[in-house]
Formats: C-alpha cells, structure tokens, sequence
DNA sequence: ATAGGGTTAG
C-alpha cells in the first residue's frame, strides 16, 4: 500500500500525521509496521511533525517492531535533549526484539551530540555483540562519534583499522582532527587520501581548510582553493565561506574580498558574518560596519553572530560610541544579547577606561556573567591601576572557581604596583592552594612550506641554539632604542633577570626569531599565536620591525598585528 | 518482508 507512506511525506502539520493516524487505524494498516514507522519516524523526526505526538503514538503500540523504536530514538537524537536517546536506547534492551544497525547508529549520533563518550563506547560493545560491525556506515558514524566526544586517538584507532574506508569516513576523520585542534593532522589525511586517488568532495574542502585556517597555513590553503575552482566545487555556499574565512585567517584580506564579490552562490547569514569578522580581525572597523549595514540589503536578517562580529569591529578600531549605540540597538532589533555580546562591550568601554560604566552594564544582566567578562573588567582595572574594582572582579572570580593563572597574576601585579606585599602574599597562597592552570601559549609559522610550531621556552627546534642566539642578539640591539622589559606581564614573585628570560623566549619571539635566521632579507614574517600577543612581545615586534626592517604579521587569538617600521596595524589598541 | 543510517563553514 505505497500510496500511504507517499501521503505521509505530504504532511504538513500535525492535524495532519493525526488524520492519517486515523485512516491507518481504520484500514488496519496500522498493524503493518512498514507504513507505522514510517509515520513514527516521520512525526518524530520532521518539523511538521511532534516529538511527544509520536512518543504517544509509540506508547499505544501493542507489539512495537525495532522500527518503532529506532524512529523514537532518531527523534531523540535530534532533540535539545539527545541524551534521552541513549536511556531510551537502554529501556529498548528489555524489549522482546533486538536492535539492529540503525538503532546503533542513532544512538551513537544521540552519543555524538551529547559528548557521550562512556556511552558511545558501551554501543561500540554492542555493535560487535549484534554483529553489524562490518558495516562501513556504522564504522563511520562511530569514527565521528569518538571523534566530536574528543576521543580522537580512538577515532584513530577506528580508522586505521577499517579495512574498507569511503568519502565520508575520510571526511570524519579530516573534520574529526580540524574540529579537535589537530590541524596538522588533518592536512597530513586529505594529502594522503589524495595520494592514494580518493577526490576530496565539498565536505573534504571544509575540513581542510579549516585546518589551513587555524594554522594560517596560506600556501596549502591556495593549493586547495585551486582544487576547489577546477573541480567547481565553489558552488557551495558553506566551500566558499571557508575560503573566505581560511584567507581571513591567513591575512590575505585582499583575497578575501576578491572571493566574496566573485560568489555565484547566494550569500546566507554566514558569508556575511565571515566577512565582517574578517575585517574586524584586520582591525579595519569602518569596512566591517560598512558591511554590516549591507546585510539588510541583500535581504537578510543580521543574527546574533552578525552583532558579535560589529562590536568585535567597534573594539578593535576604538570605535567606543558606535559600539554601544550597536549594543543598544539589540533589543529593539530583535536579536537576544548573550554573554559575548556583554563581554565584547565591557572589553570596549573597559579600554576607554569607562570601568563604572563597564561594571553597571555587568550588573544589568538578566543571565550570570561568565568568567570571561569579569577577567575583562580585571585586566582593564589593571590598565587603568583601579584597585577597588579589581578587588571585586577578582573576588567575583574566586568564588567562581577560576583555575586560569592570568587573573592571579593580574591582581598580585596591580596589588604589587601599589605596594600592597601583603595583599601580593595572600594571592601567592590561593595560587598554591589551588591548582592553577597555565594554558601554553605556541606559534605556528611557515617556512618553505613546512609549519614550525614553537612552545614557550621550546628548545625542540633542531636548530634552537642559532635562535636563542638570535633572540640575544635582538635584545641587545633593541636595549639602544631605550626597550625595558614589561616584567609586569610576568608575576612579580621571581627574580628580575628570570622574568626577563621567561618574557624572552615566549613562542611568538621564538617563531619571529627564526624566521629572521631562515628566510632572506625583506620577506615578511607570518606568525601565528594560540593566545592573545603579550604586551612585552608587541614592543619587541614593533621594535625587530624597525631594526630589522621587516614586516610581520602576527595573527594572535582574536586579530591580526601587522608590524611595520616600528608601529603596528593595531595601534596599539587591541 | 520492503527502506531508512555516516562526513558540512562564522
């Protein structure tokens, strides 16, 4: 009876699914599980449809088929909630049938979303137990599900142990290692899958870009931006953003425009957030409003991401009065404040100096604020030497539990500044009372085509004696512009002449330090920084820029700085 | 019993 399940995806609300509930019932059609599940799955799964509907509906079944569970669990799985697929999945195991390798693969999907590793592995078990783990697919959707669970040496493991492997399970394994920050790794597997004669398809090039992208790795990335123009793979709307945020990322802003006015797509929301965005990292903020404003234009509603990416713009151009009438035109626009549009305007008003203004607009949240926005407030009570503010912001941060280093460092420095040794100890002891995090900070840079990534006080690189003696060099020949180091972004409880060494050697100077010794006289210098550039490290940039009559570009966690003849694109406002 | 499942940018 194919006519029914043809009705079914005619649906398109739920008064409809519920009057072809009625003629299954009545035809007796209901009974054949077939044109059931497919209105179960239809119902559980589709925005015409009802989640609660086709759990009901399921509960009314007298002898429920595997069918009728795996739509239920498919349904959950797409949920808010997709943990609830794995207890249904549990609940399903006292059932009279078995599951079979699409409720496993559901489930896994359910595991995938709710970053249920524990619970992927056990289906992983199961999966062997039914014995459908010869099936590629579902080798796949496991491979994905270790993989965004942050598991990815299992997600590996899965991998190299396939003895069949199609498009998409390279595609998870690239997008697996882009997403969890082993970039290297990703471009290491779309070489090798090309090697061996797999084409990349658009979801490949997503994946690999994404990995050129957070390690401004241009070279590679024009290489596929090649592959992607023959193979008319720009077609895709979601290809060409990734071009443009890849040569956003990698500081080619020219490029970025060149690709966005050549697109023969249609334009979504993305395309212009990635654009906006990319013009806020250069610090060009009138270009970013500019286009912002364009965004209704082209018919579009700018969303929440659209304003982030404008205030971020305002920040970074010291555009303080734009930037807040653009927060206050939120509301009136539509469109939800959350916690980084909040963050975004106490960093702005907070470098102007405004803290009151700053510390009001914190206390105006309907939502808590998060860590992030009080480190903001503490590190502008820092520039501007408020100690009552920053008492309260750091006060704010104790009770929040915050473990990161910076904030410590941030309070003792400024209680250090004020000659507060008292205050400066009792910071020392909560230090050591918990225990503090360090994030470590790293640079990426290319040289002939081959990325260098370099550690804090990294002394891995074959040649790091050469770069060490470089840096000794720089800091003599910098010492005759008058350069002190800014041992204030060290904690003030070692010795001078350690702070001065452990400020030295930061990756960013390591990585600029190398690429002076490997490439020729007058080649600009990329680099390429986890964190944000430290204030030290910014006046010795400006400073080798000068002295060694070299531009370098540092893309540092939230823009680029282009130094040149001793100044910097951000001028010194980032 | 029929079919359905995996990979996707800001």
């Amino acid at each position: 009876m194919a006519y029914a399940e043809k009705l079914i995806t005619k649906c398109n609300s739920l008064p409809h699914i519920k009057q072809l509930q009625a003629h299954l019932i009545i035809t007796g059609l209901f009974k054949s599980y077939f044109s059931r599940s497919k209105l179960l799955d239809f119902c559980a799964t589709t925005s015409a449809g009802s989640l609660p509907y086709a759990t009901f509906i399921f509960n009314n079944i007298p002898h429920r088929a595997t069918n009728d569970w795996n739509a239920i669990i498919r349904g959950l799985a797409q949920s808010h909630q997709p943990i609830n697929a794995v207890a249904f999945y549990v609940s399903m195991q006292q059932a009279p049938c078995r599951p079979d390798a699409l409720t496993c693969s559901f489930t896994l999907k359910a595991c995938a979303r709710a970053l249920a590793r524990i619970e992927a592995l056990q289906i992983h078990c199961h999966v062997i137990k039914f014995g459908v783990d010869a099936d590629v697919l579902l080798q796949t959707t496991l491979l994905d599900a270790y993989a965004k669970c942050w598991d990815l040496d299992c997600a590996s493991v899965m991998f190299d142990e396939m003895s069949k492997r199609d498009i998409a399970t390279w595609n998870a394994m690239i997008s697996g290692m882009a997403q969890g920050n082993r970039p290297h790794e990703a471009l290491k597997l779309f070489k090798q899958m090309r090697e061996i004669g797999v084409d990349p398809n658009e979801v490949t090039v997503l994946g690999a870009l994404s990995a050129c992208s957070q390690l401004g790795a241009f070279k590679e990335g024009e290489k596929i931006y090649d592959y992607v123009r023959d193979h008319s793979l720009d077609k895709n709307v979601n290809v060409c953003n990734a071009v443009i945020d890849m040569f956003a990322k990698c500081g080619f802003i020219k490029k970025v425009y060149e690709v966005f006015s050549g697109m023969k797509c249609r334009k979504t929301i993305i395309t212009w957030n990635t654009m906006v965005m990319a013009y806020a990292m250069h610090g060009d903020g009138v270009k970013a409003i500019e286009l912002f404003k364009l965004i209704e234009q082209d018919g579009l509603a700018p969303d929440s991401v659209s304003y982030l990416a404008a205030l971020c713009a305002c920040n970074h151009a010291g555009l303080v009065d734009q930037g807040l009438r653009l927060f206050e035109s939120m509301e009136e626009c539509g469109v939800d404040k959350n916690v980084k549009h909040y963050g975004s305007v106490v960093d702005l008003l907070g470098r102007a100096g405004r803290l009151e203004q700053a510390y009001k607009i914190i206390e105006s949240m309907n939502t808590f604020p998060d860590v992030v926005l009080w480190q903001t407030l503490l590190g502008a009570c820092k520039t501007y030497g408020n100690v009552e503010m920053a008492e309260k912001a750091s006060r704010k941060l104790v009770e929040m539990g915050s473990h990161s280093c910076g904030d410590f460092v941030l309070l003792s420095n400024l209680y250090a500044a004020h000659e507060r040794w008292k205050d400066v100890g009792k910071v020392r002891e909560a230090m050591k009372s918990r225990d503090v995090k360090k994030i470590p900070g790293f640079s990426y840079t290319e040289v002939g085509g081959v990325i260098y990534k370099f550690i804090n006080g990294d002394r891995n690189h074959p040649n790091w004696k050469d770069i060490y003696q470089k840096l000794d060099e720089i800091r003599f020949r910098i010492s005759d512009y008058g350069y002190v180091p800014e041992t204030n972004y060290v904690l003030h409880d070692i010795g001078l002449e350690d702070k001065e060494n452990v400020l030295c050697y930061h990756s960013e100077k390591l990585a600029v330090a190398f690429g002076l010794i490997s490439t020729g006289a007058g080649v600009p210098i990329s680099v390429n920084k986890n964190l944000r550039i430290c204030g030290d490290c910014h006046i010795v940039i400006k400073l080798i820029s000068k002295i060694y009559e070299r531009e370098i570009i540092v893309r540092d966690r939230t823009r680029f700085h282009k130094f040149k003849d001793g100044s910097c694109s951000c001028r010194d406002y980032w």
